[in-house]
DNA sequence: TCAAAAGTGTTCCAATTACACCCATGG
DNA sequence: CCATGGGTGTAATTGGAACACTTTTGA
């Protein structure tokens, strides 16, 4: 818009590099998660350590889906996780800040490209979740989605705004019980949603709704080994 | 994933391109368009000409915003135009199609490098709409939404994801209004909905929904000219 | 006076909200 | 027998769906 066409319009001949960051989201009961890395090091240098989401850059033939479900599976053994698409974050300086510039150079081919990020968000079971190592992670660790760290990048934005989607869109599709384990009472259920929403719900009301979705279904089991007369597990329909 | 250590795994250290594809949609009182461009044509050979939808690759230093805009004050000089990402197309062979080889090896600087387009969609006035020359455009012109031909790239998947997100969030936003001129009668803003979400609506019930969400204000003044009783009309509050 | 679209209300049903007590269990 | 969370129903309100006739204008 301001050029003038003395000079030719800066075509992005160098390419960009893209990535793919994965807001991994996970449930203990009393917290809604979301995991972290710490940037994994050089060997030689010791840097600063950040934290960030999960990610790394696209390979080559791979699709965006495709790489974060690789970036999920580097993390941990888990197969058919819950893995949605939801922005694309291309600030042209998205990673130019002072504390991530080194981080670049020692990791990067090019450091001075810019860098495009598509986020995903992932729902797991915390029950089942068992970290591993992975090429593009140091340390991982879970910490309160209300009670974010400063984070590497743009990747603070990226989680606030994951959390918006997730709460869209568990009102939409009622994909709670992707974040419990496979057997689940409904007092469980309903403490999700009302972290996830960050509003107290109503306990009758909450059970008529879900039951009327249809989208969990009674097994012939209940709770055991609870000091409490034990409840009603349920599963995904 | 299938990959042996071996091999070093294949970063993509050429970089990709980035493009933004906008999905223009305007309204014609009768059917809901799309705008498609003719790929613009090398001065010496000629081509088969494609139509897509308008886009073009994201400069340095523009986010995706800046580019998507751009794109749309390219094609005419309206401002305020409402533009929304959507979607990120990223397939490593959306642009691998035998159709599509020759133009990229005639306009892209690396025409084999891997292209991942982010896509908006955008309404406009189509009674305000005046076409511009676009550096990326040939000719331009509409075509109803529900019949749109063979598309370069994946642009027809793209257009098709693009009329599911407008109908999503017509329903959750009202954005309708967007599509209209200025000032508009119920009935014309009832005939836009039945037309984007594909059914009828009983008119009694639209008019209580759409006063009720308040978006839209009457104003002091009635259609003119017209054959039957004038309508009272409306703009968006 | 006719054609064409504008404008307007009521009834019924479904969904949402608010609200409080008894129950089954383990310790 | 007590502490703990589990489990249940009803009444009032609100929102959505179905439905048909009268009005105003220009030709």
């Amino acid at each position: 818009m301001s050029k003038k066409n003395s000079e030719p319009t800066p075509k992005n001949t160098l390419g960009m590099d893209v990535s793919v960051d994965c807001v991994v989201f996970g449930f203990d009961n009393d917290t809604l998660k979301v995991l972290l890395i710490e940037q994994k090091q050089p060997d030689t240098v010791h840097l600063k350590t950040q934290n960030a989401v999960p990610g790394d850059l696209v390979l080559d033939n791979e699709s965006l889906d495709e790489a974060a479900k690789r970036i999920l599976q580097e993390l941990t053994s888990l197969k058919g996780i819950y893995l949605k698409q939801f922005h694309a974050f291309g600030d042209p300086n998205r990673v130019r800040g002072l504390k991530d510039q080194q981080w670049l150079r020692t990791f990067r081919v090019n450091p001075e490209r810019r860098v495009l990020t598509i986020g995903y968000y992932s729902l797991v079971k915390l029950s089942e979740f068992k970290p591993k190592a992975a090429s593009f992670a140091g340390k991982t660790y879970w910490v309160d989605v209300y009670n974010i760290p400063s984070l590497a990048f743009d990747h603070n934005e990226i989680v606030h705004k994951a959390l918006l989607m997730l709460r869209h869109e568990l009102m939409a599709d009622h994909i709670g019980f992707e974040l419990l384990p496979e057997k689940f009472t409904l007092s469980q259920l309903q403490k999700l949603y009302e972290i996830i929403l960050d509003k107290k719900l109503d306990k009758r009301n909450f059970r008529k709704n879900i039951l009327r979705t249809e989208t969990v279904t009674a097994l012939e089991e209940k709770q055991q080994g609870v000091l409490h007369k034990p409840a009603q597990l349920f599963s995904k329909k």
